[in-house]
DNA sequence: AAGACTGTCAACCGCAGTGAG
DNA sequence: TCTCACTGCGGTTGACAGTCT
């Protein structure tokens, strides 16, 4: 924690002294009524005006974090754990969005729960996973081992796998399960590592989400840029730009499964999709784009099957 | 008991996006 | 079109608390 501290600072033309570091309960109580009584404006006028000596920055994130009457304080829930980790499969460290899905819950809290306690914990999880003497990975069979991003380093939680040349999507998926942390149907924070029933993948890397792929000039290759981070469950959020393919376990030992590739080209919403029965449901309307996945995926083995729901 | 180490979390910083003038 | 203020976001910092040695 900081310190409180004085600042000298040039506040409209008037050099005010501005405070920093910790809130005093003094200040909580004047910004609380404030806000109570005026609502939200423009920060830097509620700071003036409840007579703080903040910055609006501060009184922001003040309110946003810790003064706000529908904040849900206190541990998270281990529902709220996994929905994290879910989300975070998903989103990367979107934290807002994340946050947005947990109600009363903030971005700050959530990221800091997540460097500090989930990171660690699926960090634990994912190399217990790869040490495993049932891992794929540490067999000596023929298969060529996937180029993977750590977990730290690449600074997201699931293994990455880049595109390569003779990246084998037999292999990939088969890692991808078996380094899942998660189980897809499992409603509680698990260590174990079942293999999910249903493997989702999304193919593309988080840092990428923030560049949607360019869908002009027909479809790219759905692995273009690596096999990104898995989306283990049973259902996901695809951002605008985005593919998603998906891939029934239980297929790929026979590389025959059902599968199914959409786009969302909708640039004001994320389109929600669920697997059931076998067949991708998608909301909010996304764009299904099998043409180009099929023509995609053809240096990969012809048997995989692809058809539309 | 005390110092070292680690975890937690509030708050700050810098950057990017946006809108008004 | 440009500038500037404001807002929101993610990364980082640093103080305190708890645990370990």
């Amino acid at each position: 924690m900081r310190k409180p501290e004085d600042k000298v600072c040039n506040n409209n033309n008037n050099k005010v002294k501005l405070r920093k570091g910790l809130w005093s309960p003094e200040e909580d109580e004047k910004l609380m009524k404030y806000m109570l009584s005026n609502g939200q404006g423009c920060w830097t006028d509620i700071a003036r005006n409840a007579g703080l000596q903040r910055c609006g920055k501060s009184c922001r994130l003040r309110w946003i974090n810790y003064l706000r009457p529908d904040l849900r304080r206190g541990a998270f829930s281990p529902q709220e754990e996994e929905l994290i980790i879910h989300l975070h499969s998903i989103l990367g460290n979107r934290w807002s969005q994340i946050a947005a899905r947990l109600p009363g819950r903030t971005d700050n809290e959530i990221k800091n729960f997540w460097n500090s306690t989930l990171k660690k914990r699926m960090k634990t999880a994912a190399a217990a996973a790869v040490n495993s003497p049932s891992s794929s990975l540490n067999n000596n069979d023929s298969t060529p081992e996937p180029i993977r991003d750590d977990v730290a380093g690449g600074g997201t939680m699931f293994p990455v796998l880049h595109e390569h040349a003779n990246i084998d999507i037999m292999a990939a998926t088969s890692f991808l399960c078996r380094a899942s942390p998660l189980s897809s149907s499992s409603t509680s924070t698990s260590t174990s590592m079942p293999c999910p029933s249903v493997l989702t993948f999304d193919p593309f890397p988080h840092h990428q989400l923030n560049n949607p792929y360019d869908m002009s000039g027909g479809a790219k290759f759905p692995f273009q840029g690596g096999i990104g981070e898995g989306l283990y469950g049973d259902y996901g959020i695809l951002e605008q730009g985005e593919l998603g393919l998906c891939i029934e376990d239980s297929m790929i030992g026979n590389m025959r499964s059902n599968e199914s590739c959409f786009n969302n080209t909708d640039e004001n919403q994320s389109d929600m999709f669920g697997l059931e029965n076998n067949a991708i449901h998608l909301w909010n309307g996304g764009e299904w784009d099998f043409e180009g996945l099929i023509q995609n995926l053809s240096p990969f083995p012809n048997s995989i099957d692809f058809r539309v729901q």
